[in-house]
DNA sequence: AGCACGCCGACT
DNA sequence: GTCGGCGTGCTC
């Protein structure tokens, strides 16, 4: 007879409890996946527990058998159960979206035919990384790397180890993959696991390639190409210990290695690390928890970190190893900064100017339009005035009104106001709301520039169509591309050696979205292109067209100007009361029928403020930035306070009264420290 | 999340 | 008279 007859099962369902079975015959353990009778259905479920007695609560004669083993062997570990407990308790999700989060799914997708060509014509363009291990490093590396390989050791293990996190600062090209790297060989040597977390798009295959030459079959990895079927044998891999290191974008920080050693975070500020559904974790808010449990090393790396980051940079809690060098030399590009004020195009003469001159020497062009300016704001042409909410300083943006006419609205808190006719500032009468897009920049470069060729490349272009992205990279390498127009993806192209001008079009299309981060995205974005610009031939050029040419997010980007602007941006979330000096937590009620969505937010609004504590606050009821997305009407509240845990209790109780009567049509989405607010 | 049960409107 | 809408409740 089994000693522990009774299995405690997790089921991927938005409800926050476990499901007594019997193990029947079956040999079932605790990790395994396995199909259950659950009401009139069979579904998979997780094997959180084995169990030698039934509950008390429920009738014993009640309890269902397994149906069928999907695993021979566990695919989880006590590890990864006690992750999933506290990924299901700090992000408000039930214990089976976690553990489902956590783990690959059983059944995979075919990977479609042209899926797969994609990835073999994986664009070969970022030349950022040698795929060979140099012969010497920097007096920076090398310090930098003894630092984090000392940081472990002779320290007990700890619960809590505020000399375990670090920052690799320092400008593309000054090596930090090198550091990462070699401080990952000698965790490696040392007998320890690494685990190496990428952005979503830059797990290319030259990445892939370069883990592999060095560690050879050491590494797993696992990127958004994968089946679900070649996903679950990595994971394997990686379970049996095989695996030593793993790379890969944030569903990688899940990885199951024991003993691990160093968390490494690439690209830390950018924006993928962040899931935008239930769970909707933060890889780096997961990887600093596995860091602290295991005692391991956590080193986050970029140029442009986040300003959460600097500023835990700035109070020591992150101790920073900065790289200032440039190794493979290059300039530092000439930065032009053009007022587009009174402008009547949206290319400039002087940019047209140089476009003419830069083409006309053999060399090439890119255009570059940071966003696209899906929403309207209201903007002054004459002097550059925006209107901003009076309780939020965030733009008010263009909100059609039932009775015809338009508002100003706040999507922060909710309020309105009639947009003047003329503007408050200077009394233009063409004060309004505006916005632009890539189609019409692309009318304008082509009606000025007939006689060049034009290759555009946005969302909008490639969507659906992954060939054209490569193709148009492709032809633009070879040259046979004079312009190439597009958005962020078009920051890869950066280092194509032909490019000798880089055109920002509109460096503030981004700092008009309301949400308090755009100024730092857009900053992020500007040092970006003017550093990675600076890698090709001497004499490059950079002109940034804005209409804000003293915004700071821009003037200081432009400068390089780098720890000048964390300090301004500091100073302003300071006075705003916006992270990194406090903590949000965002619920959006959403549902075809716009009126439950309202009135599911205003009963969830009045649940809060009933338990609210004094340092707390309710932003809203408000609509949504993006009021409607497929079809479902969306309406936000956003809570805030200095410290996360009040809010995160208040929540907490808030969500249980709240299920208690639920509109079925209404799905609330509950969003710990979200990233934006859209 | 599914899926069934159950109670009110307009239809062959 | 039935078919079918969706509000409510449950799933070991």
């Amino acid at each position: 007879m089994n000693e522990f007859p009774y299995i405690d099962v997790a089921f991927d369902i938005p409800i926050n409890q476990t499901f007594t079975y019997l193990k029947g015959d079956f040999d079932a353990k605790t990790g395994m996946r396995a199909k259950f009778p659950f009401g009139k259905r069979e579904i998979s479920g997780y094997i959180l527990a084995e169990k030698a007695e039934a509950p008390q609560n429920i009738d014993a004669a009640q309890l269902k058998t397994i149906k069928k083993l999907i695993d021979k062997t566990p695919v989880f570990g006590q590890e990864e159960i006690d992750l999933a407990y506290w990924l299901s308790d700090f992000y408000l999700c039930s214990i089976g979206e976690a553990i489902s989060a956590m783990i690959p799914h059983a059944q995979g997708r075919k990977k479609a035919a042209d899926e797969a060509e994609e990835e073999e014509t994986a664009i070969d363009v970022d030349d950022d990384i040698a795929t060979t291990r140099p012969e010497h490093l920097s007096d920076e590396q090398q310090a930098a790397i003894e630092v984090l390989c000392n940081a472990g050791r002779g320290s007990p293990a700890p619960t809590k180890r505020p000399d375990g996190a670090f920052y690799l600062y320092g400008i593309t090209g000054s090596g930090k993959t090198e550091v990462f790297l070699q401080a990952a060989e000698r965790y490696i040597a040392a007998g320890k696991t690494v685990l190496y977390l990428v952005p979503e798009i830059s797990l290319t295959h030259q990445t892939e390639d370069l883990l592999n030459k060095r560690f050879g079959n050491l590494v797993a990895t696992a990127h958004s190409a994968l089946t679900n079927a070649e996903r679950m044998a990595q994971w394997k891999k990686i379970l049996s210990g095989e695996a030593k290191i793993v790379a890969g974008p944030r569903t990688a920080v899940f990885a199951p290695l024991k003993n691990l050693g160093l968390i490494i975070i690439d690209e830390e500020q950018d924006g993928s690390y962040k899931s935008n559904n239930t769970p909707r974790y933060h890889a780096r808010q997961v990887a600093m928890h596995r860091a602290q449990k295991a005692g391991a090393v956590l080193v986050m790396g970029s140029a442009t970190p986040s300003v959460e980051s600097w500023k835990l940079m700035q109070e020591g809690r992150i101790k920073c190893l900065s790289l200032s060098k440039r190794l493979a030399g290059g300039d530092t590009p000439q930065v032009y900064i053009k007022n587009m004020l009174g402008e009547g195009s949206p290319l400039s003469s002087e940019l047209k100017n140089e476009i003419i001159k830069t083409v006309g020497q053999g060399k090439q062009v890119i255009l570059f339009l940071n966003r696209r300016g899906f929403n309207y704001f209201y903007h002054c042409p004459q002097c550059g005035y925006e209107m901003l909410c009076k309780h939020c300083s965030v733009p008010m943006t263009y909100h059609k009104h039932n009775n015809g006419g338009g508002l100003s609205l706040c999507h922060y808190c909710g309020y309105t106001e009639q947009p003047p006719h003329v503007c408050p500032q200077c009394g233009s009468l063409e004060a309004g709301f505006t916005g632009f897009g890539t189609e019409m920049i692309e009318e304008e470069v082509k009606k000025s520039f007939p006689q060049f060729r034009i290759g555009r490349l946005d969302t909008d272009s490639v969507r659906g169509n992954k060939k054209i992205l490569k193709n148009t990279l492709l032809a633009f390498k070879k040259g046979e591309i004079d312009i190439l127009l597009g958005t962020q993806m078009v920051a890869k192209g950066l280092n194509f050696p032909g490019v000798a001008l880089v055109g920002v079009i509109s460096a503030d299309t981004g700092l008009h979205l309301p949400d308090f981060r755009a100024a730092e995205r857009t900053f992020g974005l500007l040092v970006q292109v003017a550093g990675r610009a600076g890698r090709f031939a001497k004499g490059g050029k950079v002109i940034v067209q804005t209409l804000r040419p003293s915004e700071p997010a821009i003037a200081f980007a432009c400068n390089l100007s780098i720890a000048e602007y964390y300090s301004h941006e500091l100073k302003i979330r300071e006075m705003q009361g916006f992270p990194p000096y406090s903590r949000l937590i965002r619920f959006v009620a959403r549902s075809a029928d716009r009126e439950r969505a309202k009135a599911a937010i205003i009963r969830l609004g009045r649940l809060l403020t009933a338990g609210i504590s004094a340092n707390a606050e309710l932003l809203g009821p408000a609509e949504c930035p993006i009021a409607k997305i497929a079809g479902n009407y969306r309406m936000q509240i956003i809570l805030r306070a200095p410290s996360l845990a009040p809010i995160h209790r208040l929540t907490k109780t808030a969500l249980q009264e709240f299920g208690k009567t639920k509109d079925a049509q209404v799905y609330l989405e509950v969003d710990i420290d979200p990233v934006n607010a859209l």
